[in-house]
DNA sequence: ATTTAGCACTCGATTAGGGTGAGTGCTAAC
DNA sequence: GTTAGCACTCACCCTAATCGAGTGCTAAAT
C-alpha cells in the first residue's frame, strides 16, 4: 500500500503535534487540528493503516499514536517545511574571527547548546591533508630542545625534547635545513614510516640523537590524529522526560564526557559523502547506542584550506528538526565564509 | 554540653553504619552494632542529645537518624582511621612521565574516576610565579610570524601573528634579542602593563608593527590565566540515589560540564593557607552551590618548579572518606615525585 | 464505497484505604 | 544511670476502585 496523500497529511499532524507536546495524540485531536475535516472515527481507520505500515506505533493498546523512527524519517525527508529566508535567532552570536580556534569553537558549542535547547558538539577540524608550512628547532637549554611546526591554516604543534649530550649550533642548523627542505610542503598523512626512515638516513652519521629528534618531530606532527571535540548543554537531556530516565542519562552524559564516541560519529560523518548537506540521524541510524532514544543533526563546516570538522546537536526524537536544520545551516554558512574572506 | 566519649562513639557509630549502607540508622542497630553494650533505649538517649546537639538529623518522624553536616565534619576531624600503610588500590595507575602533561592529567581524572566511583576534576598546575625561559619570534610566511615562548615546566606557549609589511630579517633579529634580553628569566606575573610599555619605548623608532608585534608575544604569556580543568567520572553521581535526582543531577553535571566553578573552587583552594593537606569540604562549605548535597574532598599536587594543581574528588556527602583521602594522598606523593626524580 | 455515529472495551494513571514495620519518645521499674 | 515496655508515628507497600483518553468494531448514513 502506497501513502496517498490523505495518509500524508495525517502523518504530518501526528508528527507535528508530538513534536510540539510531546504527548502521544489520539484521532480526536487530529479530526480537529487539520483542515481536512474528517471525523474522529475515519482518523482511526486511516491510523490503523498507518500503524500497520509502521509509521506510527502505540505506546500501549489505550493511547493515542506517536511517530515511530520510520515515521519520523518520512517526515523529515519529505514533509518537513522549510523555513526559507526566516531571520535566524542564532543571528546574535557575532561569531569573530578569534585569536584561537579553540576557544571559537567551544563558544560555539555553548551558544548552540543555549539557542536550541539540545545537547551539542563540535569537532576540531581535521588537519589530515593540509601541508606543513615550517619547521623549527630551537635549543632552550643545553640539554633541551624545542620543535614548532605550523601547517597550513595556522595550526602550531610543538613539543619539548631532552637530549643526551648536547647538540652544537651547526648541527641544529643542518637539522632545521634538512627537516624544512624535505617535509616541506608535504602533506600531513604523508609523513608515514617510510619518509622517517628516508629522513633518518639523509641524517647519516648523526647517530641516536638526530634519530630521536626526527621522531619527536614526526610523532609531534602527527599527535592529534582523533579528533578534538568540544560539547556543551549535556544536561539539556533533562529537559524531555523520554531521556531523562536514570540509565538512559548516565549513558547519554558519559557519551558526552568520554567523546570517543562522538570523535567517531564525527569521523564517519566526514567521511560520508553526503557531509556537504545536513544529515538528521534518527535513533539507531547514528550507531551510536546511547543514542538510540535521540536523534543527531549534524552539518560540517570548513575553515578555508579543506579543514572540515562536524557540529552536532543531540536531542530526542521529537526535536524541532525544522528549526534545528536552518540553525545549523545559517551557522555552517557563517563558519564556512569567516575564514574565507581574509 | 560536651560530647562525652560515649557519645562520640555512638556518633562514630552513626556515621560508619550510614556511609555504608546509605540508610538511616536506628537505636537498635547501634545497640549490637557498638561494644558498648547499651541497650536500645539508652542509645535513643542519647541519639536524642546529639539530635539537639545538632550532629545528627531525623528524615521523619519514625525513621533513623543521619549524620548532619555538623556531624560528618565532626567524624572526617576526629573521628576518621586512616588506613595507614595499607596498599592503594590505585597501584595499578602507573603514571608515566607522558610527553603531554594533557594526556597524563586527564589519564589521571579518568582512572581516579574509575576507581572511586566518584566524580572528579583535576587543575592543569598554574604557572603564574614561574619565569620564562626562551622566546623566539620566527617568520612562517612574507607577512606571517609565530612566536614560541617557553616557560619553566616546560610549558610552551604560542601564537600566529600577521603582519602588515614585511619584517626584515634584522628587524626580527633585533626584536629576537630585544625580547630575550628583557624577558628571560622574568616570572609571567610580572609581565604587566608597565613592562609592555617599557619595551614597546626600547624598540623606538620601529613603529607600530612591533607595538602589535609585542602586545600579541605579552598576550600569548598571560593567556590560560583561568585554570584549565579536567573531569572525569560525573555519571557516577547516578550511583548515588539522594544525587540522582532530576534537579540535583542537572546542576552537578551542568557544574562539571561548565567548569568555571570548579576553576574558582580550585583556585581557591591553591590560595588557602592549609592546601598542603588533604581538605574536605561538607555540602555548603565548598561555597559551590550545586554541590550543597556532595562533598569534595581536594588535594594540591605540586608538578616541581612551583607548578601547582588541585585534584578534586566530588561524590555524596555520604562518600567513603577514608579510601578517598587515602587514594588521594597516595596519588598527590606520586604525583609530587613524578617530576622531581628528573 | 466512504464516512460517520455509537458503543463496548482496554489500560495507564490516579486516588484511597489498610496493613506492615522500623523506629521513636515516654514512663516506670531496676 | 540504665533498661524494659508500650503506645504512637509515619514512610512504604499492596490492593482495589475509579477515571478517562483513546481505541476497534459495527451498523447506519451519505
Amino acid at each position: 500500500m502506497q501513502l496517498d496523500e490523505r495518509k500524508m497529511k495525517i502523518l504530518q499532524a501526528i508528527v507535528r503535534n508530538y513534536l510540539e507536546t510531546g504527548e502521544p495524540v489520539g484521532s480526536r485531536t487530529i479530526s480537529k487540528y487539520t483542515d481536512l475535516n474528517l471525523s474522529s472515527a475515519t482518523i482511526r481507520n486511516e491510523m490503523a493503516d498507518l500503524e500497520e505500515l509502521g509509521y506510527i506505533l502505540q505506546p500501549h493498546t489505550s493511547a493515542g499514536r506517536i511517530p515511530s523512527d520510520k515515521g519520523y524519517r518520512l517526515y523529515v525527508d519529505t514533509m518537513m517545511r522549510e523555513k526559507e529566508n526566516e531571520v535566524s535567532r542564532m543571528q546574535e552570536m557575532l561569531l569573530e574571527k578569534e585569536e584561537k580556534m579553540e576557544t571559537l569553537l567551544k563558544k560555539v558549542a555553548k551558544v548552540l547548546a543555549a539557542n536550541t535547547n539540545y545537547a551539542t558538539m563540535i569537532s576540531a577540524p581535521v588537519v589530515r591533508g593540509n601541508k606543513l608550512k615550517f619547521i623549527q628547532l630551537s635549543r632552550v637549554d643545553a640539554r633541551q630542545l624545542v620543535a614548532v611546526v605550523v601547517i597550513e591554516g595556522n595550526i602550531i604543534k610543538n613539543t619539548i625534547l631532552n637530549v643526551e649530550e648536547e647538540i652544537d649550533d651547526e648541527t641544529l642548523l643542518k637539522l632545521n635545513i634538512l627537516l624544512n627542505t624535505n617535509l616541506n610542503g608535504l602533506a600531513i598523512d604523508q609523513i608515514n614510516l617510510a619518509m622517517i626512515t628516508m629522513l633518518k638516513q639523509q641524517a647519516g652519521i648523526h647517530s641516536q640523537i638526530i634519530s630521536d629528534v626526527i621522531d619527536a618531530v614526526a610523532d609531534a606532527i602527527r599527535s592529534d590524529e582523533d579528533l578534538e571535540i568540544y560539547t556543551s548543554g549535556a544536561n539539556n537531556i533533562f529537559k524531555y522526560p523520554e531521556l531523562s530516565d536514570q540509565q538512559k542519562a548516565s549513558d547519554i552524559i558519559n557519551t558526552f564526557e568520554e567523546k570517543e564516541l562522538l570523535a567517531a560519529l564525527a569521523a564517519d560523518n566526514l567521511e560520508s559523502e553526503q557531509s556537504q548537506e545536513i544529515q538528521v540521524y534518527i535513533g539507531d541510524e547514528s550507531k551510536v547506542a546511547s543514542m538510540k532514544d535521540c536523534s543527531v543533526v549534524t552539518a560540517t563546516y570548513e575553515l578555508g584550506e579543506g579543514m572540515r570538522g562536524t557540529i552536532g546537536i543531540v536531542g530526542p526524537k521529537r526535536m524541532d528538526y525544522e528549526k534545528v536544520v536552518d540553525t545549523l545551516k545559517n551557522l555552517k554558512e557563517q563558519l564556512d565564509t569567516l575564514y574565507k574572506i581574509t
